[in-house]
DNA sequence: TGACATTATGACACCGGTGTCAGATTCGAA
DNA sequence: TTCGAATCTGACACCGGTGTCATAATGTCA
């Protein structure tokens, strides 16, 4: 190493300028490779900051240019669900969000909010994060207002989730109604049309509400009618779609089939048949909604429709990034996919 | 609202001094409650911060400080895993992890890393965070001159896993030998004693290799010596343990008890077994590593043993926070705890 | 050889806070 | 009344980059 690291801090670019000889100035022109500086000096720069393992200070930059390279992924959980448990779903969406981001240059802030409590949004004001994205499910009633607020502080955000007529931020979302066709169409093509809906299907949740009505849509346009008795509130749990499923058992409803409005709802509702003695496939075929990594593992292996998390978390930091830079940016429906497993067949 | 947001960009301390009347340092110190400022200027200027929607431009107060209130965490996945699925064992790290650096304060930048590719580690050199924490399974020998190098430039860094003898870094990790123990001896209270290990049991991955010690050693202190031809290598995917499974039936190696140095080996282990006709736990009792979610939800559920993530994401903050505050830390080692399920009763 | 464009560089203000120091004001005690 | 301490505030340098402007050096053409 030429200049070793005898100096008590880390190099700045006076102390690159002073051993290339050059002003700062023309160091940090040459580091950003502007066409300005000459190509020797270039070199030279280049060269004298590799050897002091040169880093340029994010902050003086950040502060200078007024952006700072980051987005902030906020993950919104169930209010009620575990502590430890984080929906796997959600965590596969970060995964390639984390990915989408590292590819377009941009680092990535993490943070878990409550959805109960007021949400930490501060990072954009802050100039922490360039922009926001919204990850959960959770009361959409509750965000709303919320949204507005972010809107009219001129807060760039793209949500996961359904958009709603009017809804009033941009989102990317799976096409849940189509999501839910696919389900129905699948279970009508085996012949179980006495078909179980666990899940909400209230405006509470957009999501679930989608899923349903392509359920209903679908089952409809055969001439089915689903029964509204055979329904059962759940959240996205395990535990709440073990409980939803045993009430209406415990209520004697029959049925031979039964759409999760998502895995973790249908894996729980896949213990609770059991544990009813009720066969899965043989009595009750299940088919789930998200394609969670367990999926495939359960017994028997579970019928889903597939959400593209890949693709979705490329998409909501494309057009976050859009949003940011001002273009024009539309919401964005991801195609579902049937995955046809063990348990409804 | 009393000022309305009618101004280009967003509020800077010398908006708010100027409408409270007073210096901008004043603002400064009025916000982060110096005891040097006056009761009601304090007041007044909280006051006026709130209307206007103030918020302390990080970058600048980072750049000032020297420092960021941010830690990043470093994922390093095995270089021959699924791109779209991350090992959920560290996917709830990353959960913990996430919530205690929030508990004190922190914000979490997040980044995944293929092994095989120089590490960007650059977070703290160019001060976008204070230290940085480490993650992932993976050779380790890959690993030890890559920690040489943080530790050269000062960087301050902790790892997830195994503390090996002279090993330069800082590690938090589940007491990995014990918990080997506590699996063999759960075997050999069941009687059996004819066991199989799927993993690495070499030094390129130090935490498996612990595991494969403490298991073997509680074998030999009851006269019982594993039979080095009933073990196969494996990395920590559902795959390498299904094939590594696989090989040992195709050549005929019996055994009726089975250890894999991960669940998620585990789990392709017991597809394997399945697939030969072998049943689980029957003919063969399987006992796994880690309790990722997936464990409880095989068929049969898997028994393993559970490293306690929640402890283990707050001590990685807790270390790697005394390390920036330049404080003595020691390695510490968790203890793990033995879940019994089906596949081994 | 002069006029002018081109290229390369340095000086300097600036981003928005934080920390230091000096100075103003108030108050109690001598 | 005066002095010193205590309390509060403002001016200003500073963190480490980036962008603008002025200027020096070089090249080009008439």
């Amino acid at each position: 190493m030429l200049f070793g690291n005898n100096m008590k801090g880390k190099a700045t670019s006076f102390d690159i300028a002073h051993y290339a000889g050059v002003s700062q100035s023309t160091v940090s022109r040459a580091l950003r490779n502007s066409p300005l500086v000459n190509e020797e000096t270039r070199r030279r720069v280049h060269e004298v900051a590799k050897q002091l393992n040169y880093k340029v200070d994010k902050n003086a930059s950040n502060l200078r240019t007024q952006q700072s390279s980051t987005l902030a992924l906020l993950l919104f959980e169930d209010p009620t669900s575990d502590e430890s448990q984080i929906n796997p779903f959600f965590l596969a969406m970060l995964g390639s969000i984390t990915r989408a981001c590292a590819k377009e240059g941009y680092d990535l802030l993490v943070s878990f909010q409550s959805s109960s409590s007021d949400w930490q949004a501060d990072y954009e004001d802050s100039h922490r994060a360039d922009g926001l994205i919204l990850l959960g499910y959770g009361d959409y009633l509750d965000y709303q207002p919320k949204f507005k607020t972010l809107i009219d502080q001129h807060t760039k955000f793209v949500c996961w989730g359904a958009s709603v007529d009017n809804r009033p931020d941009l989102t990317v979302s799976c096409d849940n109604y189509g999501g839910g066709k696919l389900a129905a169409e699948h279970l009508l093509a085996t012949g179980r049309t006495d078909c179980a809906f666990i899940g909400d299907a209230s405006e509470h949740s957009p999501e679930f509400f989608a899923r349903y009505q392509g359920f209903k849509d679908a089952f409809l346009a055969k001439g089915v009618t689903l029964n509204e008795r055979k329904m059962a509130n759940a959240i996205s749990t395990e535990e709440s779609g073990y409980h939803a499923t045993r009430s209406l058992i415990a209520n004697n409803i029959r049925f031979n089939s039964l759409f999760a409005a998502s895995d973790l709802i249908a894996i729980g509702a896949i213990r609770a048949l059991k544990e009813a003695k009720i066969k899965v496939p043989d009595d009750v075929h299940v088919v789930g909604f998200d394609n969670i990594a367990v999926a495939s593992f359960v017994n028997p292996p579970l019928t889903t429709v597939q959400q593209d998390t890949t693709l979705a978390g490329q998409m909501l930091v494309d057009n976050l990034l859009k949003l940011i830079r001002g273009e024009q940016v539309e919401n964005t429906l991801l195609p579902p996919r049937l995955i046809i497993r063990g348990s409804s067949v």
